[in-house]
DNA sequence: TAGTCTGTTAGACA
DNA sequence: CTGTCTAACAGACT
């Protein structure tokens, strides 16, 4: 469920289970993995010591030994688990760590991808040097300078060159706790309530981080027993009680992509 | 069968 | 030039 913070419950679990160490073994299980590379470049980057995993919007950074580096974007299904076999259904691409097992990049929908970069390529890599600033470092002045007051806010957030990870599911879930209707344009909302939207983004990813890490801590220790909550207040709710108002839960497209908010509350 | 989906990008259009 | 919409990528699910 690759948004900023499942990409960052992915980095903090590689920490654990990669960094500091190489794969003592590499399988490439689907050549289209790695895009703009040929295959033995990624089985190869992949083979040295992982020095630093960071992350930078919903792109996961590995930088290795050699100062190669290896930049995964999950999309919509991606994910890197660890389990004891890099045979599991839809895996792309599985690596053997010593005292963890298998890495395995995993993806139902095969849209994510790998790029490899050797020392310095990397800088020039559009779509990192595009990218806006984490939730946590965006300022009004920024917000005002980059959203015309016309467009959409959703859109605009949506923007990875305006704020880095925000994805469809945030802003459905921001907008509810801001109570802004799902189609508000940037022109319409005062200084104070763009200050909000700034205070609450890092506010909800850190929460979000938190809810799954222990979503996953849970799931180990009771053997496989399937998460059923949910930390979201609308997106997926459709048709469900409003938690703050009791109203009920719409479903409708805005800019695209769909929206679920509470139209007694949000406006 | 048709519509939907957590992301991104290119091209059409107003 | 701006912004929005659609299609495409590929597959599973309802």
């Amino acid at each position: 469920m690759p948004e900023l913070a499942e990409v960052e419950v992915v980095r903090r679990n590689l920490v654990d289970w990669w960094e500091g160490r190489a794969a003592s073994e590499v399988r490439l299980l689907d050549e289209d993995l790695p895009k703009e590379s040929a295959p033995e470049q990624f089985v190869d980057a992949l083979r040295h010591v992982v020095t630093e995993i960071r992350r930078r919007g919903k792109y996961l950074i590995c930088a290795f030994a050699d100062a190669s580096s290896v930049v995964f974007h999950f999309r919509m299904t991606g994910k890197i688990i660890r389990c004891a076999s890099p045979d599991v259904d839809y895996a792309r691409a599985g690596w053997r760590v010593d005292e963890t097992g298998w890495l395995v990049f995993k993806d139902q929908r095969r849209l994510g991808e790998a790029r490899v970069f050797e020392a310095g390529e990397i800088d020039e890599y559009a779509p990192l040097q595009r990218m806006g600033p984490e939730p946590e470092d965006v300022t009004l002045q920024h917000l005002r300078d980059h959203c015309s007051d016309r467009r959409m806010l959703k859109t605009a957030l949506l923007d990875q060159s305006i704020v880095a990870g925000v994805g469809n599911i945030a802003v459905s879930e921001l907008f509810w706790r801001l109570q802004f209707a799902p189609g508000v344009k940037c022109g319409e909302l005062t200084d104070e309530q763009m200050q909000a939207l700034i205070e609450e983004m890092p506010r909800y990813f850190n929460e979000i981080i938190d809810f799954s890490m222990a979503d996953e801590i849970r799931y180990i220790e009771e053997a496989g027993a399937a998460s059923e909550k949910s930390p979201f207040q609308v997106y997926g709710r459709e048709g469900e009680e409003c938690p703050r108002c009791f109203d009920t839960i719409e479903k409708i497209r805005v800019g695209g992509r769909s929206s679920y908010f509470c139209r007694r509350c949000q406006r």
